[in-house]
DNA sequence: CAATAGAGCGCT
DNA sequence: AAAGCGCTCTATTG
């Protein structure tokens, strides 16, 4: 029989377990609570809900709030002190719940099993309950945020939209799941039910069509990535707190110094964050602005007072104080208080010793991994002073090792893969710096004659093909004129033709396929161009310099999950994948076995079944103790 | 009050 | 006419 909706007591929970256990695949979710709830690694689950063929029901354990709202929420003034009091909204008593931990041993059976456990964003529900068990449950998984992506990754990926736009269920006008403990009881378990409950109508819509589409392959690969991301993700990243506070103190006084050079430069106190302010002092007339002239502007017009902007008038002393003052205002705000958190409702994002980042498999139209909370993709280079000391916040423990890897030039490698035989494929096999051989060729010259300016033109040329830059952008780039840059690429066209013939192929196969234009990377993982066919010209060149980067950022992300799985499944007791950054891979690894570990990231990366290109793929693994010996 | 947009900046 | 991201701050809007 259908076991009951709404969990209250053992009874309840034998008979979902019992129902359940009959079926090889289910969905769940979880509510999770408390000022850390985003972070599965720390947070509370305060609702599970489940639900597979004929039946859901949602389970609480430990919802604070009744059926009856008593008091909306509400604030008010404390008249001595001025500041903001906020009063709690007031709940009748709740009703009595199971525990987590009744909970939590009597699902054991169906999670660690071979049944399917599907999720919507899976990383986040399987890590979020993995705390409860002393480890997360093993594969296999679905996740319908992953299906929906792969299935168009153009569109909204909330359950919410997904749900609404194939079953035109509109569920939550109230935002329930971003506060549920601000919500009574009856609320969140209609909300939780729900969610379970949408989720698994779109994997049972969504999972036929990834076959239907071909996308069985690619789905395999991400259904494996999200296995090792489990591992990556769950024992979170040691960071050094002493490090880190001493770099604040650091930061704030070299700051404030750097503060008070602004204001005498300018003449005047003002607030540095404000780009308008700053609009007005540099560009206004004297003797309240400096009267420099705009040379960039940005896209509503203004004009810009960006590092780029300002770069046309170093020696101006105001100009040269706020690029000092801006360098060091981000990487204090960004990677240390905004890890630090503070007192004005802030929250640290440190915990125990250790930050959480979460990878979102899904969280490009491309293929590429983003990163957030925080986003440890954009950590300053480590070739730059702030760079090394923000990496070095990492801490392998005392017998561990860093182990840091990435691929070479892999983007004009697989540019070479598409373009096949020609100059540049030549350039790989022959073991040649990539824009040496290039400048060799534009200019005519031998590559032992190859100056730094003719390499910087080079690499801009290859940044022209890779993102569609026009001659503008490389002349920027390359510190050259306009003229010149036109040059330099028809040069290039002349001399490297089969990159030409490769990206006006593409695009017309591309353009070519029905019934919406799209492309296919290396492990035909797919990205849709509609706007391939627009009227409008501009959106049709995007969508035109889109079709190469992405066939070949896209190319690139495939080769890095396909790497990252495969270390997944050869690594040695020990190791853990901290971070991926598209084409590099970071592990820590104990310190007797770091050679060995070395040799298997190495074989992960580059082995023999890596080589999928027409041109080697290469990669250089560094073994530290901090990451700003790797360079 | 909260939510959003714009500018700016860090990365590959 | 430069591809893909996330975070912080300010200013504006609801």
């Amino acid at each position: 029989m259908h076991p009951p909706q709404l969990v209250l007591t053992r009874d309840d929970l034998h008979e979902v377990v019992d129902y359940f256990s009959a079926r090889d695949e289910f969905a769940f979710d979880v509510e999770t609570s408390g000022r850390d709830r985003g972070v599965a690694a720390v947070n509370n689950v305060t609702w599970m809900s489940l639900a597979t063929h004929g039946a859901a029901t949602v389970i609480p354990l430990g919802h604070p709030n009744g059926y009856e709202l008593l008091r909306k929420a509400s604030w008010r003034k404390n008249k001595a002190t001025g500041e903001r009091e906020n009063l709690p909204a007031q709940f009748s008593d709740p009703p009595t719940q199971l525990r987590p931990s009744q909970v939590f041993e009597a699902l054991r059976p169906l999670f660690f099993s071979n049944r399917t456990k599907i999720a919507h964003n899976a990383t986040f529900d399987l890590l979020s309950i993995a705390k409860y068990y002393g480890g997360y449950p093993p594969p296999p998984y679905g996740d319908t945020i992953v299906a929906a992506w792969l299935l168009n990754e153009n569109r909204p990926l909330g359950l919410k939209p997904l749900t609404k736009a194939r079953y035109g269920l509109d569920y939550d006008h109230e935002n329930v799941g971003k506060c549920v403990e601000a919500h009574p009881f009856g609320t969140v378990a209609n909300y939780a039910w729900l969610d379970a409950k949408s989720t698994w109508l779109l994997w049972r819509h969504m999972r036929p069509q990834i076959d239907a589409d071909g996308l069985a392959p690619i789905w395999g690969l991400e259904m494996d990535v999200l296995d090792c991301l489990l591992h990556t993700q769950a024992p979170g990243t040691p960071v050094d707190i002493a490090a880190l506070n001493s770099l604040r103190d650091d930061l704030r006084r070299e700051l404030v110094g750097r503060e008070a050079g602004v204001y005498r430069a300018a003449g005047k106190v003002f607030n540095l964050g404000s780009t308008p302010q700053k609009q007005a002092l540099l560009y206004g007339p004297p003797p309240e602005g400096q009267g420099l002239q705009p040379r960039r502007f940005t896209k509503t017009g203004a004009p810009s007072t960006d590092a780029d902007a300002l770069g046309f008038h170093k020696g101006n002393p105001l100009v040269d104080e706020i690029l000092g003052y801006q360098e060091l205002a981000t990487i204090l705000h960004t990677y240390v208080e905004g890890y630090l958190g503070d007192n004005e409702g802030r929250p640290s994002q440190v915990f125990d010793g250790r930050i959480y980042p979460s990878f979102a498999q899904y969280g490009t139209v491309t293929g590429r991994f983003s990163c957030r909370s925080p986003n440890v993709q954009n950590w300053p280079r480590p070739d730059t002073v702030w760079g090394k000391r923000i990496r070095d916040l990492v801490e392998p423990s005392p017998g561990s090792r860093l182990l840091v890897a990435d691929y070479a030039q892999i983007e004009l490698r697989i540019l070479a893969h598409f373009a096949g035989p020609g100059r540049l494929w030549q350039g790989f096999w022959d073991g040649m710096d990539a824009h040496v051989a290039t400048a060799a060729a534009v200019f005519g010259v031998p590559p032992e004659e190859v100056t730094k300016a003719m390499r910087q033109v080079a690499k801009g040329l290859a940044f022209a093909i890779i993102y569609g830059a026009g001659p503008g952008k490389l002349a920027d780039m390359a510190g050259i004129s306009v003229a010149k840059a036109r040059g330099f690429m028809r040069t290039h066209e002349r001399e490297f033709p089969e990159v030409y013939r490769y990206k006006d192929e593409i695009l017309r196969t591309v353009r070519g396929r029905r019934p919406q234009p799209y492309l296919h990377t290396l492990l035909k993982r797919r990205r849709r161009l509609p706007d391939l066919l627009s009227p409008v010209a501009a959106l049709r060149s995007r969508a035109e310099r889109q079709v190469v980067n992405s066939h070949i950022q896209g190319t690139n992300a495939d080769m890095t999950k396909l790497a990252m799985v495969r270390f997944n499944k050869t690594r040695l007791p020990g190791m853990q994948l901290l971070l991926t950054v598209h084409d590099e891979l970071a592990v820590l690894c104990p310190t007797e076995i770091a050679e060995e570990g070395a040799k298997v990231l190495h074989e992960a990366m580059a082995g023999e079944d890596m080589q999928l290109l027409g041109v080697p793929v290469l990669t250089e693994v560094k073994i530290c103790e901090r990451w700003s010996e790797a360079k």
